[in-house]
DNA sequence: AGCACGCCGACT
DNA sequence: GTCGGCGTGCTC
């Protein structure tokens, strides 16, 4: 018998499948970890097929050393996932076998996933009078048969365990934990759905990828309880993914509530150790439920009946460092292996999934109404262009001011959002509210400080400086985005004795301090919030009756053809933040583009209309999901080597244009936008094209960079940024 | 990734 | 003369 084996490196020289004997008597089964002889050293690998005959030349086969343990780490749902992600992402094949591991089992690891039980073996052995610890334990096992080894160690001390099974007094068994489908109690009645949410629960059970499109307070989540309870009352897991930071302690505690032991968590926050006991508790069934962000998607259950996807339009689902992945293909993936229903949940859907449902790819299911029948909070559109000719260029508006003034009046709270995002930010005229913009490409311009030039990030064309504004000839055009820092010097101004609160990334790099700050702003009457994203989910703040957006232009220009759509995404989350208790809450959304129509739409919680005019834009401008921009992201130390190597693709690339004649629109290569990073130069090359060839064009491409090549390249499909 | 082989510069 | 630089190539 001949195994098919990945070496668990992730060095591109090594992504391939090499070739090991399987010994006499040893028995290797398909996602095993074993140890190999490779070259001198001995390296883990994966067992990812095996073979009667051998493939390879006999002669210089050798054969596989150990297993690292007697069961399969990798199921074979998994294996299947690997050749797919390999296949439409270009990844790696160790690089994606290590997702679906806790790094507590990388290279050779051994951890035990399983309790080992002790029980007498019938053996007499003398015991030392004085050894009362090794007497008592012997008494125990002789009235409970048998004990696992953690509830032993607790009660008799690991040394009296060791000293008997030395002996031989007691031998040991290693069992799989796998406990019977717990059934749900019928605590789900306590909670009675809405007709709306009712019809949602009942039409998302089939084998198909649902869309569900809820209004913000419409009870998304009841919804996912429920359908996370039949999963379970089936006999089935389930896996809930939430993005990175929506993953609170309430979510944790909400979940833990219902369901009890049946969750395993899995985020960043975990240690390793963590890390790998949730991974065990899901491997061995103990545990039935994953949730977590992103890479919980991977979670080691089997039998899946339903995979959740909470806020669906979040961008942390696609996956920004290496291996790059988007969240959505590996959950299709999975829920059509296990022939499970796949819920996309979202109140602002992206604009491609929306698209998706749409032409039917997905069902759309609609809960149009808040599950309290509250009206969500007026949002007031105030044009900051205006506000500079009635002379006032301070920050905030006339109108934000009073409406802040009234809230304090009345001992109420208020949260001030900062709409910023990225490293780099566009030029605007304070004047007029001109935006400069790439000629070609209908994005903003953006402003690198490096060489103090504007540049577009998707085809690469650089422009001087603006000094004047080109519609009306002001000078007063700048670059710059307003910071956390001055708007709360600015209210400590306006508002002496009022408590400022500021959460952004400088005030909450400390453990913790996240909670605390919103601990402080909960207890605290009446007080201002002010903040970036982060406080733009999570907890309900009744006694917040007012949002600022400060700037909400922010995002809206950032050179990106979904910045729009992110805008839209962002103000409708941030507007839920206001009037959440009883009394009403109110909006006030400040822009220099007040006639922008992603504000009409927002205004008027919208979502169709802005995804009709959205659609329209990016069909005309021929951007995702209309065409298929692909990112190759070169990067070495070597300067000359990646300028190099980017010249050689780009001339072979420009070859593939010629052949597909009209299906590529764009091709360029530049540097990226951020230069180095960890000493590294890099260099990108951008390809948009038709949706037809697609697929075919990438896969020439992928030929192409990968002879050139002999590192690891990136590639990336629609990115989210391109830094 | 790591390790060997291999072919040119500057040192006991 | 040798020691050692890291470019190239291989690992079933």
């Amino acid at each position: 018998m001949f195994a098919q084996i990945i070496i668990d490196q992730d060095a591109k020289a090594l992504d391939k499948v090499f070739e090991y004997k399987v010994p006499d008597g040893m028995d290797v089964k398909e996602g095993m970890r074993v140890i190999v002889p490779f070259g001198k050293r001995d390296l883990q690998g994966f067992v990812v097929g095996l073979n009667e005959n051998c493939q390879y030349d006999e002669q210089k086969i050798k054969p596989i050393k150990e297993k690292v343990e007697d069961f399969s780490a990798i199921k074979k749902e998994m294996l299947n996932l690997m050749k797919y992600m390999a296949e439409k992402n270009h990844l790696k094949l160790a690089s994606i076998i290590r997702l679906f591991l806790p790094a507590e089992m990388r290279e050779g690891k051994v951890r035990e996933l399983f309790e080992t039980f002790y029980s007498l073996s019938g053996t007499e052995v003398s015991v030392g009078k004085s050894a009362h610890k090794q007497q008592a334990l012997l008494e125990y096992l002789k009235s409970e048969r048998s004990a696992s080894s953690s509830e032993l160690c607790e009660k008799f001390g690991r040394s009296a365990l060791s000293s008997l099974l030395e002996k031989g007094a007691i031998c040991q068994e290693k069992k799989t934990k796998r406990r019977e489908p717990v059934f749900v109690e019928e605590d789900d009645k306590k909670v009675t759905l809405t007709p709306s949410q009712e019809r949602a629960v009942e039409t998302m059970c089939e084998n198909e990828t649902y869309l569900l499109h809820g209004v913000t307070g419409s009870g998304k989540t009841e919804v996912y309880m429920r359908l996370i309870s039949r999963a379970l009352s089936q006999g089935k897991s389930a896996i809930m993914l939430v993005p990175e930071i929506s993953l609170t302690p309430q979510i944790f505690s909400n979940f833990k509530s219902r369901f009890g032991s049946r969750v395993a968590i899995l985020h960043s926050g975990l240690s390793a150790g963590e890390r790998f006991d949730e991974w065990k508790r899901l491997f061995s069934g103990e545990a039935t439920i994953a949730v977590g962000a992103r890479s919980a998607i991977f979670a080691p259950v089997e039998n899946v009946g339903v995979i959740i996807v909470d806020e669906e339009h979040e961008q942390s689902y696609i996956s920004e460092s290496n291996p790059r992945f988007s969240t959505h293909d590996v959950a299709i993936f999975r829920a059509r292996a296990n022939k499970a229903p796949l819920v996309l949940g979202s109140a602002t859907p992206s604009v491609e999934s929306y698209e998706k449902a749409k032409q039917g790819k997905y069902k759309l299911v609609e809960m149009p109404v808040r599950a309290n029948g509250k009206e969500l909070p007026q949002i007031q559109i105030v044009d900051m262009v205006g506000e500079l000719r009635k002379g006032n260029s301070t920050i905030f508006s006339s109108q934000l001011i009073s409406d802040l003034a009234n809230v304090i009046n009345q001992k109420k709270q208020a949260m001030m959002f900062i709409n910023r995002r990225g490293y780099s930010s566009f030029m605007r005229c304070r004047d007029c509210g001109y935006i400069a913009k790439c000629t070609d490409c209908d994005v903003s311009l953006v402003y690198h400080r490096e060489d103090n030039r504007l540049k577009c990030h998707y085809c690469g064309k650089q422009f001087k400086v603006l000094d004047r504004c080109p519609k009306c000839g002001s000078e007063n055009i700048k670059q710059g985005a307003v910071g956390t820092e001055q708007v709360v010097h600015e209210l400590h101004r306006l508002f002496p004795d009022v408590k400022i609160l500021r959460m952004d990334n400088d005030t909450t790099s400390t453990k913790n301090a996240h909670q605390k700050i919103l601990t402080e702003f909960k207890n605290t009457l009446p007080a201002i919030l002010v903040g970036t994203q982060m406080i733009a989910k999570g907890h309900d703040f009744e006694n917040v009756l007012l949002v600022g957006i400060i700037d909400a232009d922010q995002s809206l220009f950032h050179a990106d053809y979904r910045s729009t759509e992110r805008t839209f995404q962002l103000i409708t989350q941030v507007a839920g933040r206001a009037g959440r208790g009883a009394l009403a809450g109110k909006v006030v959304l400040q822009t220099y583009a007040p006639r922008h129509y992603v504000y009409k739409f927002v205004a008027n919680y919208d979502y169709k209309g802005f995804f009709r005019k959205e659609e329209n834009i990016r069909q005309t401008a021929q951007f995702p999901p209309f065409s298929r921009i692909l990112r190759i992201l070169f990067s070495d130390k070597n300067e000359n080597y990646v300028r190099d190597l980017l010249k050689v693709c780009y001339n072979e690339i420009a070859k593939l244009k010629e052949k597909y004649e009209g299906e590529i629109f764009y091709l360029d290569a530049m540097k990226s936008p951020i230069k180095r990073i960890q000493d590294k130069f890099r260099y990108q090359i951008i390809i948009r094209m038709k949706l037809d060839k697609a697929d075919q064009i990438e896969k020439e491409v992928f030929d192409i960079v990968d002879k050139a090549s002999k590192t690891s390249v990136f590639f990336e499909v629609n990115p989210q940024n391109m830094s």
